[in-house]
This record gives C-alpha cells, structure tokens and sequence, in this order.
DNA sequence: GCAAAAGTGTTGAGATTACACCCATGC
DNA sequence: GCATGGGTGTAATCTCAACACTTTTGC
C-alpha cells in the first residue's frame, strides 16, 4: 500500500468518489425481486438504478452499506455480503465514482420501501425482467444473480428470506424461485433434513389439506456447507 | 447509485483515498511465496506490506493493478483478479483509504522485483511464514491465499504459475505446495489428463530416470471447470 | 543391476439421480 | 369421496478415495 510516503503528492490530488450500491433480493408474489429507485437529475434522470450513496470519512464500506440497507427498507442485522467493487473510469460520466457494491437478502414482509426525496421513485423488479438501468448498474444485477445462485449451493443463507416458520415445501419454492429450476422434492427434503440446519416444530401449517410439519432454523448466522 | 443528483454536496467534500494492493503469488524453491515492499516513511515505516498505489483518476481499478504488476514485476497479460474491497475507516491512521485487493500469479521466471525509490526494500516471502504486515494486510494475505486455495478446485489458473512445457509430476507439485497437502498420484494424473486442460507434446523431459511426458496448456485462458 | 521417478487399474463406499405410491385433511 | 398437497423408499449410476506393482532410464 504505501500510501503514508506520498502524503505530499495526495494531498493535492482529487480523488474519485467512493459509492456504496445496494443489490437487494427480496421473494414476493412467486418471484424474485430486487430493489430499485428512479433518479432524479443528471444525465440519468428518469432511469432505474440500485440504491447506494456514497461512503462518508468516517465510515467503514460494510456500515455504508447496512446504513444504506436500513434506510432504504428500515430493516437490520439480515445477511449482506459485499459483491464487487466497480471502477471504470467512464462508469458514471458526471464524475468519477468507484462503487463497491453489496447483496442483501431481504424477508418478504416488512417491505414498505421508503422514498426519501433523494429519488424521484422506490420499487420492486423481478430479476429476470429488469429495464435498462443506469451506469454499469445491468452488470452488478446480472453478478448479484450470480452469486446469490451459487452461494446457495454451499450456504444457508435463505434464512433471511423465509418467516420465522416454514415447511419444507415452502423452503423447496425459494430454492426453485432463486435457482429458476425445478428440484426433486424427495431428494431435497432428504438433503435438507439430514443437513441438520431445519429444527421441526411441534406444530403444522393447516391449510387446505393434508398439514405440513413446521420448521425453523437452526441457525440464523450464515455458515459454509454443502446444501444442495 | 443515484451521485449525479448530489453534485452540489459532493464537490465540497473529501473523498476517501483509493488504492489498489496487489498480491502477487508465485512458486520457487518448492515453496509458495508473495511480494512485500519496506514501507520507507510514516507510521507503518520500516513494515512490509503488500505493494499498491492510489488509483488515478482517469484509470480503471483492473488498469491500476495492472499497473503495479507491471511496475513491480516487469510482466504483463497474466492472471489477475480482484478479491475484495477493504474499507475500514481506520485500517490507514494517516488517511481515509479504501483498498481494493487484487491477486495474481507470477511464473517462477522473469523474477527481478523492481525496487522503485518508493520502497525500502523488497522480497518474497513464503506465505506460511509472513511477517507482521502493515495496515490490516496480514488479513489480506489470509483472504488472499484462500482464495487461491478454493479457486484451485474449480478453475484452471495455475497455468500462470507454470512454464510452457511441463510434466504432470510438476503439476501436481504446484497444487500440493498450493494447497498444503499431499494428493494421490494416479487419481490426480485420472482427474487432470480427462479434464482436457493439457495437451500432450511429443516431447519428453529426459533427467536422471524413466523419461517423462511433457504437456502444455491447452487453454491460457481463465476457464470455469471441475479440476479437482 | 540398482536406484529413482513414470506410468497404469481395480475395488468399495458414499453420494446423486430418477422415479411412484400412500396419507391426511378440507370441502 | 375426491381433490390437493404432504410424506416416504429403493435401485442404478456415478464419483471419490484408497491402494501396489511394473516400466524405463541414468549411473
């Protein structure tokens, strides 16, 4: 790094900007969405773009972005992982901006996005049909998708996207949502099960027919290991 | 993202420094080992730390690290990759810095680090047995070799690491030294030969016994695929 | 001829896939 | 009683790990 021994040059230099850019996953309505905002003025005025603000001084990257995540949609303490961090030089024409992107995992309640006066709207896309956003924002969606399918594969991080209380179908429906691909539903229930990350309750969903047994996670903390 | 319409705030205020650090692993003397610099002045004076620099404000992050690379080491076009993004608010007490890893692997030829005048000194290290680095860097180098170690097991990267010429012998070498780990013999030279990454040469390395099949790389290219 | 590295196959265990029938409930 | 989703087992295949002997050369 060294950055100490050129005290005299950086003093002088103008550096870029360093934004924060939040990709935010959400389940609702049998699809997965993502959150996004309308901006307001600039050469982007009027086009869709992920929520993200820049970083201040005296704050790190990762409360950057969970203050961005709680201002946004006023929840806390879910799964955030940093993404990639996007630095072309001609990404954002008006200035030179670096943005570190990050990938949350939102619940499907609790969702009554807030429009600060900062963008002109707040809403909810389906990843998979998403408009033409603004700056290099097609690209972070498409690596957030990437991610977020891979790392399902080796961690249990659905937990952030579930209710307190599931069945197995319905935990099998986020799989298939977010993988965009049917499972086998005995092969998934055994995986799933001797995983040891479901811990059954002693009640059941009562719905129109046969009731589900009822389960909870056994960790709410995000941990590596083979689920699928 | 949304920055245009924060022209009025931003132009008044600092900007947190951006650099780019690089970790650059290469393999001699049956050892796996990364490039420190001396830092000269400051606080962290007299400290090894990963080489880096601040970006400059018309060059992208990929063209920053390139850079360093190709400052350091003299060579170019090899594989190289960012890791993440380190952004403490206090990992550089002498300024707000925000760091962006990269890592890369240098072949065990072409290797007269370049010593600048920004740099006390400079050498390599074996990974296993680091120095108490400056700045949060002894978690950089921790991050990094994981990576390397994980991203061995999926795709094809060592070709970087190796000569045009070799034998599976050799390959194999590369990855135990990487991975720290002895592997079988004949399920190795099995997984690698039907992986399709090697071509066969009709040559042989002749030494002091039974003559061995040399291979080269068919693809120089990062490729995605099960290795091992 | 002997030391040293190259080269080669098989077996068993465990994991992964594919697939079909009965069960409990609401209506 | 029937429609609907819940719940269960097995067989075939594949993958992975473990393991030992023969071959070719230099000296």
């Amino acid at each position: 790094m060294g950055r100490a021994n050129e005290g005299q040059r950086s003093a002088k230099q103008i550096h870029p900007r360093v934004a924060v850019d939040a990709v935010l996953f959400t389940l609702t309505q049998g699809a997965l969405r993502t959150l996004l905002v309308k901006i307001k003025k600039g050469g982007f005025a009027g086009r869709w773009a992920f929520p993200g603000g820049l970083v201040q001084l005296d704050e790190s990257l990762d409360a950057a972005a969970q203050r961005e995540l709680y201002e946004k949609t006023g929840v806390q303490d879910l799964y955030l992982e940093q993404l990639y961090t996007f630095g072309s030089a001609t990404r954002d024409p008006s200035a030179r901006t670096v943005s570190v992107a990050y990938f949350a995992l939102i619940p499907p309640h609790a969702q009554t996005p807030h429009l600060g006066e900062k963008y002109a709207d707040i809403a909810w896309f389906p990843v998979h049909d998403l408009p033409e956003l603004a700056y290099d924002h097609n690209a972070i969606a498409e690596y957030a998708l990437q991610r977020l399918q891979s790392k399902l594969g080796y961690a249990n991080i659905v937990y952030s996207l579930l209710p307190q209380e599931f069945t197995v179908a319905e935990l099998q429906r986020v799989y298939e949502i977010i993988l965009d691909r049917q499972l086998d539903r005995r092969n998934f229930r055994r995986k799933i099960i001797s995983s040891g990350l479901l811990k059954p309750l002693l009640k059941t969903r009562r719905g129109a027919h046969r009731p589900a047994q009822l389960y909870t996670f056994s960790q709410r903390q995000p941990m590596q290991l083979d689920v699928l």
